[in-house]
RNA sequence: GCCCGGGUAGCUCAGACGGCAGAGCAGCUCACUCGUAAUGAGCAGGUCAAGGGUUCAAGUCCCUUCCCGGGCUCCA
């Protein structure tokens, strides 16, 4: 190769066909454009556009496309930011008169696109100093600021892309060759965001897309999305008639139809078993609280923006608690502690009111009144680390029991705003990541991302669909024990300070809920199905055959039903499997005589026909006992029966 | 809160140009008595989110309010 060649000559001599796919390259491990002139000894590997990298600089550059066909359309717009994100890109558009985008624009916008990139405009780079760069932006005031802020990191130079004499962007690159490489995409709709996402600063309007390396990828991400919209558990809660939000009774407040509570029962039924089984005290604490006792706490400090605004009584302002924790730290304190009664493991179901802002609030995922399963824990500088460690596996063998196995934990540590000693912190984060250690389970680091009292674990876990929930939440305090002066009385008989974790194992009930409906399309387990097992009689005089067996089953148990031959056996049919029952026993006359059902397990395709009334009732209360997860399927194969 | 899109029967939705509010499913009644994803007929069901305005006439056009959905720093 003569010297100074380009990536692109390259991989134009080296008879790679594969290659020459490539939109742009990693040279010496840094992101590249295929223009890039090589120096001796350098080291390239090309990027193909079915790639993490490949992907992300297709949709980059699909914000480019996207940028100039506004400009083009809509002539003095000034240009915001247009990143790639995950499954697509975004870009941000002041439009000039203060106009807005509205669906009906993404039409003639995406037309525009369409003929920018069958232009095939190549994409130029360009080196500017700072100080030129400001001039070539001289309209694009959103451009100036970045610009003044590379300037104040002492960055020399900024680089912009250009496809045509009129439209550069600033930009760091690398972007795929020309304009022709791209147009696998699909522009989805538009959003208000404000620049830099401070609701200080002007609202731009934001254009999302996405963009893949074919069509048939394009398609698949589609049908995903598609297949998320199926599963979710507010379209749920309406077929399956498990809950609502009157607006009579307030945005972000759910009202639990019959089948709906007794799914969140049975849920904090298991929760309040484990936690009795594992060395824990139920407590109880009202809803309501005395302003002194959130002054106390520091809530009305830090908290305030998150709480319902207060209730007069009596000369006295009450809130309603937005946690539990002040009232749990009562009970601790409400005697002198010996250190013979630590660890004290407090836990409760605790319903707590958050004011959140009208726009945030999504189904049972966010809401303004919620149950923790909540727990305090006081425990001795000694105990900090064990205690940690098992409740880590506690943590995770009862989220397993639900059927996730897919976890990932996340440690905040210390925030430049923080309270407390800086050699608490070190003793706390550190006796944190010792057991996360000793857990075995997979963890980040996200530095500073603590609270201003407590560094914390969350744990995430991946549902079916491969979505990513942040549900519980470990944080060692280093503050509240402090403001209430807890103690206990060590083995010296000298008063020392309690270390105290806060730890919330769903999260919030709700929240969980929301997140099993979404995992399992509905088709929760069977120890969490509100009917488990219905009885079809083939023709009314099996009806009192279809009853005995029914209460059999309840008799064992379970939570089961008979229905009336009054509708066509399909029909009914139908009926159970939108219902997602787990177990239907048809019962005709070869039963009748045999004391069998036609037995169809959810998820299977076929009936199994003669199945004993016994051997049945030991299958569905072993499933039921055993807490077995539902096999996952998608909504899509789960209504492949012409629904 | 702010931007965009919505609000029509319990649910899903249709209702050019302003001219007597519709369908399917669900519900109820009757008939059918059936072996694994929709039996048939009939009946009932609405302050078209609320309020105001324009008009001979408003679900439809205009204004205000309420509610719901999507989005609101994965940083050139």
């Amino acid at each position: 190769m003569p010297k100074g060649s380009s990536v692109a000559e390259l991989i134009a001599v080296s008879g790679d066909d594969l290659a020459k796919e490539a939109i742009v390259a990693v040279v010496n491990g840094r992101a590249s454009d295929l223009s890039t002139k090589l120096q001796h000894g350098d080291e390239v590997e090309v990027v193909l556009p079915a790639s993490d990298l490949g992907r992300e600089v297709l949709r980059h550059s699909t914000a480019h496309v996207l940028a100039q066909a506004v400009l083009t359309l809509w002539p003095g717009t000034r240009l915001g930011i247009g990143p790639a994100i995950e499954d697509g890109f975004y870009y941000d558009f002041e439009l000039p008169e203060g106009r807005r985008f509205s669906d009906a624009d993404l039409e003639s916008i995406e037309t525009r696109m369409r003929s920018i990139i069958a232009e095939d405009q190549p994409f130029e780079r360009e080196e500017h100093l700072v100080t030129d760069g400001a001039a070539l932006f001289q309209d694009q005031p959103f451009k100036q600021e970045i610009i003044a802020e590379l300037k104040s990191t002492e960055e020399e130079i900024v680089t912009a892309y250009r496809n045509s004499r009129s439209f550069v962007d600033l930009c760091r690159g690398p972007h795929v060759p020309s304009t022709g490489r791209l147009g696998h995409f699909k522009l989805l709709r538009v959003a208000g965001a404000y620049w830099r996402g401070d609701e200080n600063k002007p609202q731009l309007q934001r254009v999302y897309g996405t963009a893949f390396e074919s069509e048939e990828a394009l398609n698949e991400h589609l049908r995903r999305v598609k297949e998320a919209e199926l599963r979710d558990h507010r379209k749920l809660a309406t077929e399956l008639d498990l809950f609502h939000f009157p607006s009579e009774v307030g945005g972000g407040l759910a009202v639990f139809h019959p089948k709906g509570a007794l799914i969140r029962y049975l849920m904090e039924d298991f929760s309040m078993s484990r936690h009795l089984a594992s060395g824990y005290q139920p407590v109880w604490t009202p809803h309501v609280a005395k302003s002194s006792l959130f002054d106390k706490s520091g809530h009305l400090k830090w908290y305030a923006e998150n709480m319902y605004p207060p209730m007069e009584m009596e000369g006295a302002s009450y809130y309603l608690k937005p946690m539990n924790c002040p009232m749990h730290i009562l009970i601790y304190s409400s005697h002198l502690r010996s250190y013979k009664e630590l660890p004290m493991r407090l836990f409760e179901l605790g319903t707590v009111y958050r004011f959140e802002r009208s726009g945030v609030l999504h189904g049972l995922a966010r809401v303004r009144g919620l149950t923790q399963d909540d727990a305090h824990i006081f425990c001795t500088p000694d105990q900090l680390e064990d205690e940690l460690s098992s409740l880590i596996n506690f943590v995770i063998d009862t989220l397993r029991t639900f059927g996730l196995n897919e976890f990932e934990a996340e440690l905040s540590t210390r925030p430049d705003k923080f309270v407390g000693d800086e050699r608490d912190w070190e003793i706390a984060t550190s006796a944190l990541e010792r057991a996360l250690l000793a857990s075995g389970i997979d963890y980040s680091v996200s530095e500073g991302a603590g609270a201003f009292y407590a560094p914390k674990v969350d744990v995430h876990l991946k549902d079916a669909i491969g979505r990513r929930w942040q549900v519980s939440t470990l944080q060692v305090d280093l503050q509240l024990p402090v403001r209430f002066d807890l103690h206990y009385v060590g083995e010296d008989n000298e008063r020392h300070r309690p270390y105290m974790i806060h730890r919330a194992l769903f999260g919030s009930v709700e929240r969980f809920l929301a997140i099993l409906l979404e995992h399992y399309a509905g088709a929760l387990p069977t120890w969490l199905s509100p009917t488990q097992l219905v009885v079809l009689p083939v023709r009314q005089d099996h009806e009192e055959y279809a009853a005995l067996v029914a209460n059999q089953a309840v008799g064992a148990g379970l939570r089961a039903t008979a229905s009336k031959a009054d509708e066509p056996l399909g029909s009914r049919i139908r009926r159970a499997k939108l219902e997602r029952i787990p177990y239907l026993a048809v019962v005709g006359e070869e039963d009748v005589d045999a004391g069998t059902v036609g037995l169809t397990i959810r998820g299977a395709s076929k009936p199994r026909r003669g199945v004993r009334v016994e051997d049945m009732l030991t299958t569905v209360a072993l499933d039921n006992a055993n807490r077995q997860p539902t096999p996952l399927v998608s909504r899509e194969e789960d209504s492949s029966g012409g629904i």
